[in-house]
RNA sequence: GGAGAAGUACCCAAGUGGUGAAGGGGCUCCCCUGCUAAGGGAGUAGGGCUCGAAAGGGUCGCGAGGGUUCAAAUCCCUCCUUCUCCGCCA
């Protein structure tokens, strides 16, 4: 959500960030927004006249009241009754004026990076760096619920029947596998700095409002029937949500978190045969990284987010690449975000695991997450980020085919050894 | 889940329809005193929006949102949170 100030200064620089995120249907809303807004504020300035002058005659009449003059009073009385139809015809003028504003400021799009390379869609995004030797090894490598049940540790058919496609349940050492990672995931964070937190894993409707789309909302959100609370999709959701309307000491900042919880999501819509297995599924457990910060920060805490991801995948032997976010394909409250793409030796290509994203002010300026400065009275807003430490067990997809031994072992990394009793390798059932 | 009570500033707290939302603590500054302690004075209700070149004005704001009224912290409705007691529970 752009500053409604900057769209009044500068409405040619938002028509052309439209253009570059090619979506020019929006363009005509920038002059919409001009035309709502000066309307509002005419509004606003008659309906505050009209109010300024019905406070005077109020107390007038408290006046007159308190020295007995009934007749007067009563005349002054039915002047502010006089004005009464126009002051709620203004007071509705005025809601939808900055109703028909707030909807078109709601989507247009937040001004991207300088940095972000222009292009349509997914196709377009670029490839920024290479981590790791990306392997083809000289044995077949399965599909990764194969080589989960080759260990014993996958029952999908169970799981539909109990809560249907795309659930799962994990058992044995991948079971523990799952689990090792999270807990590995959450003592690197903490070693880096960052603040665990369990958050709520259910936040209630105005919450979810505030973080979302109203059709993300639809297409990814359960809502528990009879309450008014619905399961988050990742915990940035409640990690987000804990500092709506909030104002931060300046000293406070950065907020640097890692939070742990399970994500559940609709994932509405068709997927493709490499969605199958545990790749897309209803339910995961994710580590994520959040940041709130002073504004000339975020471009620092953007590359270091997306490295902490980086150097995690490398301390599992995983090869990952970073995949930026062209501006077609750049959500559109987000400055600037990168992809963290593992290697799959299978398909032989990079795979999504991780999204990094630096999101400027707007997601503070939509949610009231301001910040008092330590010098000076006036307040601003945060800049927010946010990214994915790891997410099993999609994340397993990458860790069991780039571990894989020709025997049908797969290699514990030392890293994760400790998580995992010691074991070194985890061998195949027969 | 049930019953009761409460929510006013950084903290405590007065205020049950009427002209600027008391008072105290704390904090900041000044004066007096002069190593400390004590005393005196001033400031301290945030934030949004809006009008204005500016100075400055207006509006909204007492947990949130509605309503009644010329006028609401105060009356009514819904919701949220906290406390006390009861019930249930890993």
């Amino acid at each position: 959500m752009l500053d409604i100030k900057f769209v009044r200064q500068n409405p040619d620089a938002v028509k052309e960030n439209i253009k570059k995120k090619f979506q020019d249907d929006k363009l005509a809303m920038v002059d919409e927004v001009l035309d709502f807004d000066q309307k509002y504020r005419t509004a606003r300035t008659r309906a505050d006249e009209l109010r300024a002058m019905r406070n005077q005659k109020s107390k007038l009449i408290g006046g007159l009241m308190a020295k007995g003059q009934k007749d007067e009073a009563e005349a002054v009385k039915a002047e502010v009754k006089a004005m009464a139809d126009e002051m709620e015809q203004l007071a509705e003028d005025e809601k939808a004026y900055q109703e028909e504003v707030r909807k078109r400021m709601m989507v247009i799009p937040n001004i991207i990076d300088p940095s972000v390379p222009i292009g349509k869609d997914d196709s377009e995004n670029v490839e920024l760096e290479r981590f790791g030797e990306p392997v083809t090894p000289d044995f077949e490598v399965p599909y990764h619920v194969d080589i989960m049940e080759s260990f014993d540790g996958i029952d999908l058919d169970a799981a539909r029947r109990t809560s249907g496609n795309g659930f799962y349940y994990l058992k044995g050492d991948i079971a523990r596998l799952h689990s090792s990672i999270l807990s590995y995931a959450r003592d690197f964070m903490i070693g880096r700095g960052f603040t665990y937190y369990i958050p709520p894993f259910m936040i209630r409707s105005d919450v979810v409002s505030g973080v979302m789309s109203f059709a993300e909302m639809e297409n990814m959100m359960y809502k528990i029937e009879g309450e008014d609370l619905y399961l988050i999709g990742t915990s940035e959701h409640s990690m987000i949500g804990k500092f709506i309307d909030t104002i931060n000491e300046e000293e406070t900042l950065p907020q640097t978190l890692t939070s742990y919880s399970p994500c559940f999501r609709k994932e509405v819509g068709a997927h493709g045969i490499e969605e199958r297995g545990v790749y897309r599924i209803h339910q995961f457990e994710k580590q994520e990284m959040v940041v709130v910060c002073k504004p000339e920060e975020s471009p620092m805490w953007y590359d270091k987010l997306w490295q902490n991801t980086v150097d995690f995948f490398r301390t599992l032997d995983i090869p990952v690449r970073t995949l930026e976010c062209c501006s077609g394909d750049l959500a559109d409250l987000k400055v600037k975000s990168c992809d963290v793409e593992a290697w799959s030796p299978r398909q032989q290509k990079y795979f999504e695991v991780g999204s990094c994203s630096n999101l400027g002010d707007a997601q503070a300026r939509r949610l009231g997450i301001r910040v008092r400065p330590k010098e000076g009275k006036e307040l601003y807003f945060a800049h927010t980020l946010n990214n994915t430490v790891v997410a099993p067990p999609r994340m397993l997809i990458a860790f069991l085919e780039n571990n894989l031994q020709a025997d049908g072992s797969v290699s514990i990394p030392a890293a994760l050894r400790p998580y995992m009793g010691g074991q070194e390798k985890l061998t195949p059932k027969a």
